[in-house]
DNA sequence: TCGCAGAAGTTGACGGTGTCAAGGGTGGGG
DNA sequence: CCCCACCCTTGACACCGTCAACTTCTGCGA
C-alpha cells in the first residue's frame, strides 16, 4: 500500500460517494470523520470545499486526456467512433470525476490555472482530431461546427446515460459498446472521410 | 398582475435564483425571506425542499412538450433540425428549469407520477418523431439508436452551452441559431429523407 | 349568528454543515 | 535547548433543512 497521505484519503472517498450519491450531499465533515481526523483537518490540505473539487477534477481531466488519447491510438482507423467510446466509457467508469468536472459551480475552473490547463487539455485531443479529419484547409467553421457536434453528443450520450432518462426511454441496454456504435453509425458522424 | 400565490411566488423566484447561480445554493429560508414570509411559510404548499425542483421540473417538462410541438409545426419540412434548435433554445431561454429536470438527485422523477408523466410526455415528442421519420417497418433498434443521437446531440449542446466550456473552446457563438444549424448539418442527422 | 374545522403563517428549537480562530504536539535544524 | 513549520484538534459562529407547537384567518354548516 502507497504511504497514503490524508489528501489522497480524503479525494478517494470523495470521488467514491460522489459517483454513487452525486456531489451536492458530500459532506466536509463526514469525508473528514470517515477518514477518522477531526472535521477541520482537510482544511490542511484543501482550501475549501471547494478545493476538493478542483482536485477530483483536476485528476479527472489527466485521466480523461489519457483515456482519449489511447482510445486513438487503438483504434486509428475510425478515430471519430473510437473518440466517442472513450469519451462515454470514461464518464461511466469515472462517474465520481466526470460528475465534477463539467459542473463550473463546483470547481470554478477558471480560478485554477492548473485545472484549466488539464481542462484544455482534454479538449484539444477533441479539437485536434476534428481538424486532422477535415484536413488543414478546411474552413474554420466546419471545424468549429463539427467539433460542437462531435462533443455534444459524446457529451449527451454520457449524461443521459449516467442520469438515467435514455436507458428508460430507449430500453435497456444490451452492450454499451453496441449502443455507442450504433448511436455513432445514426448519428453520421462515424467513418467519416479523411481527407489528407 | 395576478393573484400570485406564495407557492407562485415562491416557485419564481427559485426558478430565477437557480437560473443564475444553479439549483444547489438554493436556501429554502432566504426564497421565503425574499419573498416576505417567515422561514416555514413555503412549508404550506412544498413538502420538501425537493418539492419545489419537483414542481419547477413539472413545471419546465410541460413547457419544454409545448416547445418542440410548436417547432414541429412550424418548421414541417426539416423537422430534426427544429426539434434540435427547439430543444436548444428551451434550455438556453430556461435555464432556471432546466437546470433542475435532468438532475434525478433533486427532484427524483420516479416519486412523483405526474412529473414522470410529464417527463415521459416530453420524450414521446422526440421519440415519436424518429418514429415518424424511419417509417413503421424500421428495425427496432435503429429506431432506438437514431433516437438516443438526436437527443444526445440536442442535449450535449444544450448543457455544454449552458455550462460554458464550449463557447470557450470553439469560440465566441455570432448566432446561436447558425451554430445549432451548423452543428445539425454537420452531423448527417438533419433533413434525413423521410420513407412513409 | 355562532362555532368550528382546516388552511396559512409564525415562532422556536434541534442536529448538521462550512468555515474562522486559536491552541497543541512533534520532529528536525540552528 | 530552543524555535519553527507542519499537521491536526478543539471550540465557536452563522446558516441550513426540518420537526413541533402556536396563532390567525377564512369559509361553511347548524
Amino acid at each position: 500500500m502507497a504511504p497514503t497521505s490524508l489528501r489522497d484519503t480524503v479525494l478517494a472517498a470523495a470521488v467514491d460517494y460522489i459517483a454513487d450519491n452525486g456531489p451536492d450531499g458530500l459532506s466536509f465533515r463526514q469525508v473528514a470523520i470517515a477518514a477518522g481526523v477531526s472535521h477541520q483537518a482537510p482544511y490542511h490540505h484543501f482550501s475549501d470545499r471547494r478545493g476538493i473539487f478542483q482536485a477530483i477534477a483536476t485528476e479527472g481531466y489527466e485521466l480523461f486526456t489519457t483515456a482519449m488519447l489511447e482510445s486513438l491510438a487503438a483504434e486509428p482507423d475510425d478515430p471519430t467512433t473510437a473518440l466517442l467510446e472513450a469519451y462515454v466509457n470514461f464518464a461511466l467508469d469515472h462517474r465520481g470525476h466526470f460528475r465534477v468536472m463539467f459542473r463550473p459551480d463546483l470547481c470554478a475552473i477558471a480560478d485554477s490555472p492548473e485545472l484549466q490547463r488539464m481542462a484544455d487539455g482534454s479538449f484539444d485531443v477533441l479539437v485536434d482530431h476534428v481538424r486532422d479529419l477535415l484536413g488543414p484547409k478546411a474552413p474554420l467553421k466546419d471545424i468549429r461546427a463539427r467539433a460542437a457536434a462531435m462533443w455534444s453528443l459524446a457529451h449527451g450520450l454520457s449524461t443521459l446515460l449516467i442520469d438515467g432518462p435514455l436507458e428508460a426511454k430507449i430500453g435497456p441496454v444490451s452492450s454499451r459498446r453496441a449502443l455507442i456504435r450504433a448511436v455513432a453509425e445514426q448519428s453520421g458522424l462515424a467513418n467519416s472521410p479523411k481527407r489528407h
